[in-house]
DNA sequence: GTAAAAGTGTTAAAAATTTAACATTGTTAA
DNA sequence: TTAACAATGTTAAATTTTTAACACTTTTAC
């Protein structure tokens, strides 16, 4: 396997998620049709993912859920885990806490870091909210490779820098302020806003034919 | 203009928050490769997306930002706006309300549902929260086109289910569990966990070489 | 025992998306 | 005045992504 599209990479996250959920209810085995219809795609992108990672199902049983979730872990998990940290602790930034604590085991979210001084020196859920005076002390102490960021759009810029120079490896940016990172720094972005103009977009063109 | 590829959709609304950025710092023109930049794309691209709107820039002096930001709104948006409801008022749903309140003038946030009865009646950030009994009759009443979904994970299924029975035209799925929609209803799903883990997987890969 | 059915795996084709190439045109400066 | 420049707009090519086609294999039904 040399090199996997983007798209499927995205796909083999979901395809995990889906197939923890079968496995919850006692599902063993599952096909790729059933995999399609949750992911709203067709079987044929489902056995196209699986075949670029060697996956080979039992023919006429389909593909063992636990086999496979193993599998997807190996490929996009790194052995030892990642250590994950948020900027903001806000609104957004605790929700976020919140949701993905325990969620994944090799995704550690380890600490958070704040401006505000209410909140620094608090846990939240476990994680301790640090002074971002810290960060790269802190960032180097505990091994953390990803940031994920959820200050006001005002600090996007300075604090994906400060990100950067913490050596800090990838980026996730939850505000609506685009940020640039050199070379070596992976960053996705994504914007809520985005995302339900174009649910509006789609719904109006409906509408009008 | 008669077809507009999904990723040109998503990109216009990405140029009109940066252009409105530019705005309010008083620029009146800019470059396709300036957008490009803020955007982590090429001018080329910029330049083939305003060329399937239509819009023709100034030559030597750019696209002027004002008449751009409308020409977007004229594709994108629709005419009379489009009301919005958000279903879950915990607290994705409450972060959401509170960062979607009066950012763009056409899409509205006009009424919340939840089932805990100490949200029920109460505001937040000027939405009101109702019963998900009345979601049909408030949908209705309020000529609601579009749903959020942050409710827990188990009732996803369900509270689609009630969002297309309503009326609803467009649902946005923040929950993990990925739900089915009838023709005719536009379905977007994001799930955070999938953002994260394909950072994990690109900041790994970069390690690894 | 054999044919039909229902899966998988893979190669080939199609479609969507991005990138390149380049003609065109105001602007600037010698 | 005119040549160089730097931008846009557009057609063509390349790339990426999805879909189709189909060979193959086990199970099932008769
Ligand atoms: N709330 C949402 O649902 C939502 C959705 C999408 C995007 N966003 C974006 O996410 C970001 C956060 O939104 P929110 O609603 O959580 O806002 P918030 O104001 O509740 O939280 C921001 C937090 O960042 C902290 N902060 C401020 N400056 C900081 C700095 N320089 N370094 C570290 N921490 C700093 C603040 O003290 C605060 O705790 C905003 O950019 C917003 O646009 C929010
Ligand atoms: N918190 C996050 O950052 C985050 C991120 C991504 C996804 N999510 C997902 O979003 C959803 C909500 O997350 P949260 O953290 O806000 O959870 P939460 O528990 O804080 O909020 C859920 C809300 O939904 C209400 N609710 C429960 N059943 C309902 C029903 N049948 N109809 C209407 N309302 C109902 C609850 O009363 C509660 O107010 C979950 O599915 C979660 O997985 C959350």
């Amino acid at each position: 396997m040399k090199h996997l599209p983007h798209k499927t990479i995205e796909r083999l996250s979901q395809y995990r998620r889906a197939l923890l959920l079968c496995l919850e209810k006692g599902k063993t085995h599952i096909y790729s049709h059933e995999i399609a219809k949750i992911q709203h795609i067709t079987a044929v992108q489902v056995r196209r993912d699986l075949m670029l990672i060697g996956y080979t199902g039992t023919l006429r049983k389909g593909y063992n859920v636990k086999e496979l979730i193993d599998l997807i872990g190996n490929i996009i998990d790194s052995e030892e885990g990642i250590n994950v940290t948020i900027i903001g602790m806000g609104n957004l930034g605790r929700a976020l806490i919140n949701y993905f604590a325990g969620k994944r085991s090799k995704l550690r979210i380890v600490a958070g870091f704040d401006t505000n001084p209410d909140k620094i020196g608090n846990t939240m859920s476990g994680v301790p909210c640090h002074s971002i005076e810290q960060l790269k002390e802190v960032v180097a102490a505990e091994d953390i490779k990803v940031g994920i960021m959820t200050v006001p759009a005002d600090y996007a810029v300075d604090t994906a820098e400060l990100l950067v120079k913490a050596g800090i490896k990838g980026i996730l940016n939850y505000t609506p302020k685009p940020v640039n990172v050199p070379e070596g720094v992976y960053l996705e972005e994504y914007d809520m806003i985005t995302s339900l103009e174009k649910v509006a977009f789609y719904v109006k063109l409906q509408e009008t034919d």
